[in-house]
DNA sequence: TCCTACATGTAACGAGTTACATGATTTC
DNA sequence: GAAATCATGTAACTCGTTACATGTAGGA
């Protein structure tokens, strides 16, 4: 058995949570809607994986071209329900983050206050992007989707909500400093 | 002039802070109580990245051996005070994330009430660990430290604590949910 | 004496992004 | 007829961690 990635099981994921097949195409569009926000996978990770998978026996793909378009859609296999289970059960729980707008307000000291305000303004305007597209995947579900994720929207939501409010206070407590 | 990634400007930033020069070893000591927290360096890149900068000029390193232990001290150089000046005025703000714990908990409909629980739980032990290790930087400064590095120590204790909210909220909502 | 901290590095590996190549179908 | 989307894949590259190797100094 092959050493998978967390991608593997963010496929197996999706595929467990449907019955529909699903192409790597498809599993991508999934991702980008939704872990994207907390854990993103690219084509480069997503077709190699699946094919290990396959190879594996974890996942099942059957040919489905649309005219002369080729499709592979995948389902989960009983093998693939049982890896998804013992990975779910691992009690890893890491967090990384690499904030590159955090790390220039770090070191930002020596900039002038105008140009540390104006950092934080660019920061605060991309996470507040983030935010509108998060706030677009909750408008676009209410429906079909179970419970777990709609928790981790709303986790999602918030933190990015408390960013916001972060770069907005923190710019408010610059602008009064010079007073 | 080579491409310097992230981690070369982190050490830029490190020594553009104090007039005392540093090893690379201080240097990772610094990161490890700070930057750590939303952007982390290791040893396999602080010293290739030194190296780089100093072929490049922008740090200088004197040797200053503590008897037959060997160390190499590194100021800023003019050069280096402006290209970290260069690189905090670019308008990249990007973050990643990849949250293991998340992503568990975002797959975890399979999973009995019972056992989704104890995922939030690990999950909220975990984040409650880093909190404590933010709190002990928090107390660690209150001196020589100026005041941005402060308001990211603030963005981080605010960030962790919502997390750990979040946990308890939705840990709270999934064992109201049989009554 | 042994352990911890100081100190420097590198090699192998794994993870992840980006750019590219290719081509079909649908929609405007 | 052009543009967007569907669809699959790979190669090159960058990034980052981990494990290892090596040795000194100071304190219990």
């Amino acid at each position: 058995m092959p050493n998978f990635s967390n991608v593997a099981y963010v496929i197996l994921g999706f595929l467990e949570n449907t019955d529909d097949p699903k192409s790597g195409y498809d599993l991508k569009q999934l991702v980008d809607q939704s872990t994207r926000f907390f854990f993103a996978a690219s084509y480069g990770q997503i077709y190699p994986e699946l094919k290990k998978l396959s190879d594996a026996g974890l996942v099942e793909g059957v040919s489905q071209p649309t005219g002369g378009r080729a499709r592979v859609e995948y389902s989960i296999t009983g093998d693939g329900s049982d890896a998804l289970r013992v990975w779910l059960l691992e009690n890893k729980t890491r967090l990384e983050m690499r904030d590159e707008g955090l790390l220039r307000v770090f070191f930002s000291d020596h900039l002038s206050r105008e140009e540390r305000i104006a950092k934080l303004r660019e920061m605060r305007e991309d996470r507040a992007v983030s935010l509108a597209e998060l706030e677009a995947v909750e408008c676009a579900i209410g429906d079909s989707i179970p419970d777990m994720p709609s928790h981790a929207l709303e986790y999602g939501l918030g933190l990015h909500r408390y960013v916001i409010d972060w770069c907005d206070r923190t710019i408010a407590q610059l602008e009064k400093e010079t007073e």
